[in-house]
Order: C-alpha cells, then structure tokens, then sequence
DNA sequence: AAGTGTCAAATTTTCGAAATTTACGCGAAC
DNA sequence: GTTCGCGTAAATTTCGAAAATTTGACACTT
C-alpha cells in the first residue's frame, strides 16, 4: 500500500471521488478513447468536448495534455488535439513488452506479495466473476463495467511487484492494450475460456509458482492480442493506414465499423 | 525516421521551435525541476510560476499536468501542485530500469540500426565532446548544456531500437535518473573517466558488438547511480527518508541541508 | 489548369477575473 | 494547555471572452 502512488488512472470501486473537474474530465476522456468512443486519429474539438463533458476550456485542455503524455492523444502545434492512431506495428510493440512487464510484475509480487496482496488478487477475482454474470445493462456498459475489472485484476496481481516504475510502465501498457482490443474487436465477448484463464492465473499465484503462472499470464496476454489482429486482418479499416476512414461499401462494415454512436443516453 | 513520435521531450540540437506556449513553458518547467532549480517536494504556487516564466494561468496548469504524468510532478486533490519527492529506493528502482531496458533498446538498435543511426551517434558523441571543453559559461548553464546532449547521445543511441514504447519508457527513465543525479550531486563534474565510458560504449556500438556495448552501458549506468548514492548518504538532507538504504558504505551525518536555493532570475 | 494572394470564418491558445476550496489565526470553551 | 469554531485571507480551480493562428474559399494572375 505504499506502491501506489501513481494513477488515479486505473483505481475501480471505493475510487477515490474525483475531486476537481479536470480529475473528473480527465477520468471520462480516457474511458471514452479507450472504449472507442472516439474514433482513432479523429480530431477532437475542445468545442465538442466542452459540450460532451459540460465543462469550460481549462479542464479540457488540462485533461487532454495528460493524455498527450499517456500517449492516448497527439496535440499537433497549434492545431489542436488528435486522437492517438491505431497501427497494428503498435499493437506488436505492446504486447511485447506487456508480455514482458507483466510476467516480470508478476513473478515479483509473487515472490514478494504478503497475505494483503493475495487478498486483493482474490477479491478482483470475485469482482470480475460477478460481474461477468451482470444481466440487464446496456451492452456498452457491461463492456465498460467489465474491462473495469479486467483491469483491475491484472493490477491487482502486480500490485505487490514492489517497483513503482514497473507498475506504472503495466498501467501504460494494460490502458493501451484495451484500446486496441476494443477497437478490432467491436464487442468482447467474455468467453468462458478467457475466464478459465483469469482463475488458472490467480490459483498459480496463489500457490506461488512463479514460472507456471508467468507462463500463463505471457499466453493469456499473447492470446488477447492475436485474438485482435485476427479481427484487424479481417476488417483492415481501422484507423491505420488506409488514409481516409472510408466507410467501405460492404455487408460487413455495416455491423462491424462504427461500432457504437457517442454518449446516447 | 519514423519512431521519433513521441515526446519532444528530450529533443536538443535542431529541436522544432517550441510553438505554443504550453509547450514552451512545459520544456523549461522540466528542464528547472530536473536541473533541481526546484527544491524536491516543494510546493509549486502557479502565482510564482506565472512571474517566474510570464505567463498566464493556462499555459502553466497545462504544462504542469503533463509533468504530472511523467512522474515529476504530484498534484494533490485541490491543494495544488507539488515537485516529487526524491526517495533512495526510487533511485534504486529507476537504475535497475535503466539498466534493463536501455541496454535492451541498445541491443535492438545495435542489431537493426541502419548508417543513419550511425551517424546520429557519432555525431551526438561529437557533440557531447565539444561541449565537455566550452569554458567561459556559468557553472549551471555548463552542467545544463551538458546534461542536454549528455541525454541525446543515450537517446541517440536507443534511437534505432525500433520500439516506440522501449523509447518512450527510456526517455523517461533518463529524465528521472539524471534528476537524480543532479540533485544528490551538487555539481556533476565531467570527469574524464565518464567521457571515456561513453566512448567505450559508442565504439561498441560502431562495431556492432551487442553484448559488449550492453555491458559496458550497464556499468556506465549503475556507475553513476552509485556515485549518486555515495554523495546522497554522504549528505542525507535530499528529499526525504534516508529509510535503510545500505548499498554504499561511507560516512553519513554531515548534515549539509538544503543544497540549493529556488530560483534566481 | 495551376499557382498566388487576400480575406473571412473557424479553431485554438491565452489571459484575467469570478467562484470554490483550503489554510490560518484568534478567541472561547472545556 | 488543548481543542473546537468561526471568519478572514490565500490559493486553487474554473469559466468565458479576447487574442492569435490556421483553414478554406474565392478571385486573380500566369
């Protein structure tokens, strides 16, 4: 508990209230690119953002320099603010080093990890299980609810790594891996298998087999990002390359493309 | 050519004139807090900020929350801003860090780097060099124009690594690690035997030999933390809890509190 | 056609002041 | 002597509008 004084960024649950509007901003802006809300290399207006978040131009602004530091937003010269693209390179690039990062978090909280931590992993856990069974909400946000406890069970697991910096590189890394999942693949669907996974994770934790269980969060990483490109590779529109976000005339952008519409409420 | 997209942090030489404001006020925000212009867990009143840098409100709560997210910066709830604490464990943590991921970005760059690369180190070694000689500057001036192409010649030699996240990760690592140094110690004299461990490690490079170059790099990396560490027990007033940091063996006591003082235009 | 220059609209950046919130001092009560 | 309240001062956060910059259109020239 003295590790984690970075990131309000991945806190769910008793979260601390966001007190100041920029914090609150801040918050919603990131969940907002992450979920896909905004499309990827799209312009973002402070105008429209004003209008979305009701608030003035100060949290805004404030909000959207944080995520030019998280590499969630590129804010050209004077020319405003731009989503942070989305090119399948990247995507290779995080999953590396996700791979990388985490199995080492891991094999450290699990070298290091006392009773408090083990508590946590196993509450996260329970949490992300119950939650999966939620019935009755909006498909966008049983989506949001989960990836919240997605993430924060992978956290919970490095919590006790004990090296700031290595947990800050994870969260980096986690935030933006769930970009490009939620990109290619328009709706997570929480199969059973990515469950058995979680549950195959935590039990070698818990038993403290390092080497088993870095094996198996390096596959379950590595599985979630082949997952995506598969998709990618099938729908290429993507953001990436291809200059202009052409709908492309076919049957299966229709679905697929333009996943959700913003904010309806 | 095409990994540079991120932070024009620690760009120097022919770095794109700073446009806006913000992005002004950001580099030398950074550049005072690194360079321990600013006392580690100081509070950072924007009243001041704005007399210090003549700018208004926004320019500097923008920068600031960028410094926020790259970890030099604490902002807390509404109570304003704080510099970070500078904490040995940290130091230590930062090191290891360094040590892994850039001799891994060296290894990568070395194994793809084109002739290009090439030329980037040479000639930021070159210039590394030339300035190591200026006289005639004000101590801080000195130490900040070394420092500046002291941090391109690394950047410059992770420049090929070819993973956009292993530069980010680097560019920050440095960033902290050379507050670091500066702060524990006062003045960080160019010694010979550091010129010539950056010599070592570029001709290692040039030559192509991975597992030398990392090695040595490794070293030079660990070299300087420890000298950093030696200064830091050796005058225990930096920052906070000396906690029971072993490592380096020496005199502590010797109280010499509080090494510089704020600003000064 | 292609290039150029100008002007207006749109957008971003920046400022300064109002609205909130926290910090501090001082006296009263226990 | 300490603690609690309360009111004022100081600081931070937030807003909205002014200033500066970019974008796009249109006419004009080559």
């Amino acid at each position: 508990m003295d590790n984690f004084e970075w990131g309000p960024a991945l806190r769910v649950g008793q979260a601390k209230a966001h007190k100041t509007l920029t914090e609150e901003t801040l918050a919603r802006l990131r969940r907002d690119i992450v979920s896909g809300e905004f499309e990827a290399g799209q312009k973002v207006k402070s105008e429209d953002l004003k209008k979305r978040y009701q608030v003035g131009t100060s949290p805004i602004r404030e909000a959207l320099f944080q995520l030019v530091s998280e590499g969630l937003v590129r804010s050209d010269g004077q020319r405003g603010f731009r989503v942070a693209e989305l090119r399948q390179e990247e995507l290779l690039d995080i999953t590396d080093w996700r791979a990388r990062l985490e199995c080492e978090a891991l094999r450290r909280a699990i070298a290091t990890g006392d009773m408090e931590w083990e508590a946590r992993v196993v509450a996260a856990f329970h949490r992300l299980t119950r939650v999966e069974g939620e019935s009755g909400l909006d498909p966008k946000d049983a989506a949001d609810l989960w990836e919240d406890h997605h993430r924060s069970f992978h956290f919970a697991l490095y919590s006790a790594c004990g090296s700031p910096w290595l947990l800050r590189f994870c969260e980096l890394l986690i935030q933006h891996g769930e970009r490009y999942r939620r990109a290619y693949i328009s709706y997570p669907r929480i199969s059973s298998s990515i469950t058995a996974e979680h549950k195959a994770i935590m039990d070698a934790a818990m038993a403290r087999e390092g080497d088993r269980a870095a094996d198996l969060l390096e596959r379950h990483i590595r599985h979630a990002a082949d997952l995506a490109l598969a998709h990618a590779t099938r729908r290429p529109a993507l953001g990436t390359s291809l200059a202009k976000k052409r709908r492309v005339g076919g049957m299966e952008s229709e679905q697929v493309l333009k996943s959700r519409a913003p904010a309806k409420r």
